[in-house]
DNA sequence: CTTCAGATCCCCT
DNA sequence: GGGGATCTGAAGA
């Protein structure tokens, strides 16, 4: 790898900052590197689209509480919850117990070959299942990390109703980068 | 442009 | 047995 994409990688987010309210962890996520090992280098693009799914909300996968799907939810701030939905896998970062940010679209950085706006489409192109990657820890995992670069660039903070949701569809729980073209949608 | 059905299977009730 | 934090393609306005 050139020295200039390893400057760009980055340094990994520490526990700390997922074990804050997950409304603020949502939005401070926006612009971080997501990146998932792939051999001697990285699969790896800015998040750009999450949404936060809070403990005591209908449209939270831990609102009956533990199950063995979201068991991951309940392993502590930082970790890994993916799961499976229509044949596609979808990805969160859990903040404190029960609750978790699901990333919706990135900006591809590196190795990146099919589009990523959208939960589905950007685990695809970062390789991520549910087998390989549910419940890792971001802070320890060697295979899948959270980095901030300060590398991107300034933006206009979005905020709208949850996308794909049965249940409390009007919270404003929807973050994103204003005019980003790697938007869901 | 927008809406809508279908795919397809794991998990939960 | 029913439905889902999705995606795609097809049809309509």
């Amino acid at each position: 790898m050139d020295r200039k994409l390893e400057t760009r990688q980055g340094k990994v987010l520490p526990i700390k900052f997922y074990s804050r309210a997950t409304l603020s962890v949502a939005r401070d996520l926006l612009g971080k590197v997501l990146r998932v090992r792939d051999g001697r280098t990285w699969r790896s693009g800015y998040i750009v689209e999450d949404e936060a799914y809070l403990r005591d909300d209908p449209a939270c996968h831990s609102y009956n509480g533990l199950t063995k799907r979201n068991q991951s939810m309940f392993k502590g701030p930082g970790t890994a919850y993916i799961y499976r939905i229509h044949q596609v896998h979808c990805i969160n970062a859990v903040t404190r117990p029960g609750e978790a940010v699901l990333i919706r679209a990135i900006e591809p950085i590196q190795h990146i070959r099919s589009s990523t706006n959208g939960p589905g489409r950007l685990c695809r192109a970062l390789g991520i299942t549910q087998d390989k990657h549910d419940g890792l820890s971001f802070v320890d995992s060697k295979d899948l990390q959270i980095a901030s670069n300060g590398e991107f660039a300034k933006f206009g903070l979005g905020v709208s109703a949850r996308v794909g949701i049965s249940e409390a569809i009007d919270e404003p729980y929807r973050f994103y980068v204003e005019d980003n073209l790697y938007l869901s949608r």
